[in-house]
DNA sequence: CTGAAAGCGCTTACAG
DNA sequence: CTGAAAGCGCTTACAG
């Protein structure tokens, strides 16, 4: 507040009143003041331009309004990750709903203390901790710390504190064995970084399909990128090497899959013709992708609703709370998986194609 | 905070001095306590777990070192964005670097009042309005609000503010210039939303070029879309339906071009070869789409960035600015773009191309 | 080197 | 219906 702004005091002298009386006209508590002193007050609000220091009046109220959302803020280049960015546009339509603003809390580095220091300081209600790296040091913060706070994705299920995510093992799973059920039996995936817990997740949702089916798979079906398209394409590169014929391939990300896409496209295999194609997260390009990627889509969204809602409800009722809320993941079919064609590859009729190169599989 | 929280006081308390001295070891104010002090007052600290209460600090210092974004909250699905997400996540980059935290002030509605209520309260040191749209009442409360403020994106060159932006007229400008150098005349116009103004800049951009190279558009040549795909879908077949032959179209934003592409693809016509297509904003999807799309990158990140940097500016020079910053935008050649063919469209010799249905145009 | 006191701008019992 | 006083948890001259 620069220097001159009007105070609750000024109000008051140029009314003619008190404070306490502005206080209570202000906030509307009838029955203690009269008619007249209300018009007073507010001709002298109006003339002034005074607007409520919320600072002190959180001071004293020990209630900010604000919700503080904590994410590591690993390299900067945060939000420019649409996960988080849709994260955060959910969380932010419930508390904007609920009367409630937003604070982002970059953490520079996942120190619980820092941590501690940042939120517990009388700037925030409650804090979401947004999507924490796989064993990240904030989980510890967020078991015991003082004050209402929820996980929102890529939490642990053992996790002793509220917390909202998609079901990444459940979801992969029921895609895998739909693969399955299509009579997909050799399906590669690529897997994601290991400091995702959700990537994890996703892989153990793959080899659980896989083993009730009865299959078995080998080293040489698993290949890890690193979420970019370049690392996909280099995965499918390696699994195309070992050439055992795979008809599926599943990626743990779409920018994975549409890395893949294009290694295919560059050996002139067709998709889903020659192998059929599954991605995760229904990015926006997943969509205009040729062919159009089959994906599992999570409700990033809502889990950023559903955090600020179950934080909100922590808040209000002073009761913490150590719910888990796990939304399923949705299967988008799109064009980039068929049936798997009784004939192995190597004879499938391919639909025409105009690239130059053309390699047997 | 809850209850039981520890302050100052019990701070000294615990360590037997006084909460001057307490505030002057935790702000090394050196030379005023002994190094005996320090190290007990520490140590009473570290036992009760203390952590300064910020609000009361901002109370006194009247600085909350947090600056404020300011949006406006229509329909919610505002950081799902990227536009808005990455133009954040420069403002957060920025600030966290300079020691400032994020708060973000969603407007329910675009009243400048409402906006000096959630501004001026002392919970923020300076306010970015974040790309607002044509004519917000916003740009009025920007003008004259009382805090240091800039206008990140979408502004006005005439605005009494601080702000920063990219060139929108301009990079359409150079963009349309370069198709004509490549041979293009007949360059159609799927134009934006009329309440954006960045739409009317590329507008008035496209339109200085053809002007300068003695081509006079007719109403026939732009068609509007809403900044969708299914809007370039719908605005492409229109245009098609007038069959001036063009040879090239410019598109106000990348979705309309990829539902542009779309349009284009059913009746059989390939891009570029038949008709070449140029994007704007280089959104992720325009990298993969087939063709790659040709299109014009706005600097969001470093747009928001600096805006962050001239906020930081006023608030700790204590002078407001009033200065434009205005980024070019950046061709993005990818292969949605070639040189026009001396000869028509009808008998341009067109690749092989596996589409059944094929129309003249 | 150390501390008592005033004050930041509000709210909240409480007394009248 | 109205107001004086205490207090929220800090910081800042200022006096010693």
């Amino acid at each position: 507040m620069p220097e001159g702004t009007p105070t609750i005091k000024d109000v008051a002298e140029r009314a003619g009143v008190s404070v306490t009386t502005v206080t209570n006209v202000l906030h509307g508590r009838g029955g203690r003041f009269s008619e007249e002193t209300r018009e007073r007050v507010l001709r002298a609000v109006e003339e002034l331009g005074y607007r409520p220091n919320q600072i002190a009046r959180s001071l004293v109220r020990r209630r900010s309004h604000t919700l503080g959302v904590v994410v590591e803020h690993f390299r900067g280049a945060l939000l420019g990750n649409p996960y988080y960015s849709t994260l955060l546009d959910g969380i932010l339509a419930e508390a904007v709903q609920s009367g409630y603003q937003l604070k982002i809390i970059a953490l520079e580095r996942p120190d619980p203390e820092h941590a501690r220091l940042n939120t517990e300081d009388g700037s925030i209600d409650g804090a979401i901790l947004a999507a924490p790296l796989h064993q990240s040091p904030l989980l510890h913060w967020v078991e015991r710390c003082n004050i209402p706070r929820v996980v929102a994705g890529s939490s642990p299920r053992d996790l002793r504190a509220a917390c909202v995510d998609v079901d990444d093992e459940g979801s992969v799973y029921a895609a895998v064995k739909w693969l399955i059920e299509l009579g997909h039996r050799r399906i590669a995936f690529i897997a994601g970084p290991t400091n995702y817990w959700s990537a994890k997740q996703r892989e153990q949702g793959y080899l659980r399909a896989l083993r009730e089916a009865g299959i078995h798979p080998t080293e040489h079906w698993i290949r890890r990128g690193n979420y970019s398209t370049l690392s996909g394409r280099q995965a499918m590169e390696m699994l195309l090497q070992v050439r055992p014929g795979f008809s599926a391939v599943v990626c743990c990300n779409d920018w994975m899959a549409l890395g893949a896409l294009e290694a295919l496209r560059r050996v002139g295999l067709l998709v889903p013709e020659d192998i059929s194609m599954l991605g995760f997260d229904d990015v926006e390009a997943a969509a205009v992708a040729s062919p159009p990627l089959t994906t599992i889509r999570q409700p990033v969204r809502d889990i950023g609703i559903t955090a600020a809602r179950l934080l909100i409800q922590q808040i209000e009722s002073g009761q913490p709370s150590t719910e888990h809320v796990i939304f399923p993941g949705e299967l988008i079919q799109r064009d980039s998986v068929i049936p798997c064609s009784a004939e192995p590859p190597d004879s499938v009729k391919r639909s025409q194609h105009t690239r130059p190169r053309r390699r047997r599989y």
